[in-house]
DNA sequence: GTCTATATCCAGATAGAC
DNA sequence: GTCTATCTGGATATAGAC
């Protein structure tokens, strides 16, 4: 009897492409070895080249998997929904609760913009346009101020966003110190959304 | 005749600080090789190691130098001005001044955050703290609505003034495309700050 | 202070057995 | 599909001459 039974090469691969997610997330890709990967998976590194064929190509995979999970994302958000604020609150709690949920998104994205890779993230930039469409209709339409463009109006939101996901924790860190708890950081992102929906109200004066 | 007048340390080390610089910002550490750094000075692998002593030598002399640029900025901007909004513009203005001149730094800065080292870039910090407590003042006083926290609102410029400096040249490609001159990514910017301001205004009520 | 030569190690990738 | 053994290049760093 061999050991045929426990080779499974999707399985393998999966595994290899989840590992390779965390890792590439916490040190980027020139900071990752196939070796280390590897040995976290608990494998040997030619079996990781036999699936993913160079280094590069494991790197793709991972982006790849991320996309499909980053995608779903916005396809709901962007059903009609008739109140244009409470489709601006669906969205700005939809990106936190994104970025909560898959920090190694964010981080991925932004090793990919340091190394000048700004391609392969598709859709975040629809995301943005859609956005920004909803909120010209309502200008257009009369519904709420015209003193912002839309598009800025898109940038500085995403700016607060991003800002909030990527450093909150050494926000956090800071100031509560000793008393960081997930209850603490969960109730001062809801503070910091409704910061944010308060802007978005008094500046759009909806 | 020796050679020995053209042996200036302090010039080669200016040089060398210079181009890695340069260099690791646009590549971060891991990126470049003393090889690279060498071949960018014309100069040999072993000198500069003789000079740094290290790769992580190099990166540290690195980082002093830009927080050495990086002080002075916030000084000028904390001297008392009377006109609390004048106050905001002038820092506002010094911010996107700063990151566009000296791109490199937030570049260095972001590195750094995804590597996980957040000490070094003390000022930064004391920069929110300051603006915070000049809001707080203004909001104990009585003169702008405290319908926001003063440390989510620095929080929230922050993060457009972050998203904007890092990732405006994106954006302008986008929109402008062929059409992408430094004077309409000026003018671009123009229009982003005065969005900032306006946003103050009204949400503070100014 | 600056170079060449070199030591040592680790990277990505391949060959070939099982 | 998975492993061990290995090739080749490039990495940091040192030794030692000038």
């Amino acid at each position: 009897m061999t050991n045929t039974r426990i080779r499974d090469g999707e399985a393998t691969k999966r595994k290899i492409i989840k590992t390779a997610e965390k890792l590439f997330s916490e040190k980027g890709f020139n900071g990752v070895s196939i070796r280390d990967l590897a040995n976290a998976c608990g494998l040997s590194g030619p079996l990781i080249l036999h699936h993913f064929k160079s280094k590069d190509g494991i790197y793709e995979a991972v982006r790849l998997a991320l996309i499909e999970k980053y995608v779903p994302l916005f396809k709901n958000h962007f059903d009609d929904e008739d109140d244009l604020f409470k489709f601006i609150e669906y969205i700005v709690r939809g990106a936190f609760a994104f970025h909560r949920e898959n920090p190694i998104t964010l981080r991925l994205m932004n090793w990919d913009r340091l190394n000048g890779f700004n391609k392969p993230w598709p859709k975040s930039e629809e995301f943005h346009q859609m956005f920004v469409e909803r909120l010209q209709k309502a200008m257009d339409a009369g519904e709420i101020s015209t003193d912002f463009s839309a598009d800025y109006f898109g940038i500085m939101i995403g700016g607060m966003i991003h800002l909030w996901s990527e450093e909150h924790d050494c926000f956090m860190l800071d100031c509560l110190g000793e008393n960081y708890t997930k209850a603490a950081a969960d109730e001062a992102e809801e503070q910091f959304i409704q910061h944010i929906l308060l802007f978005v109200k008094r500046c759009l004066k909806i």
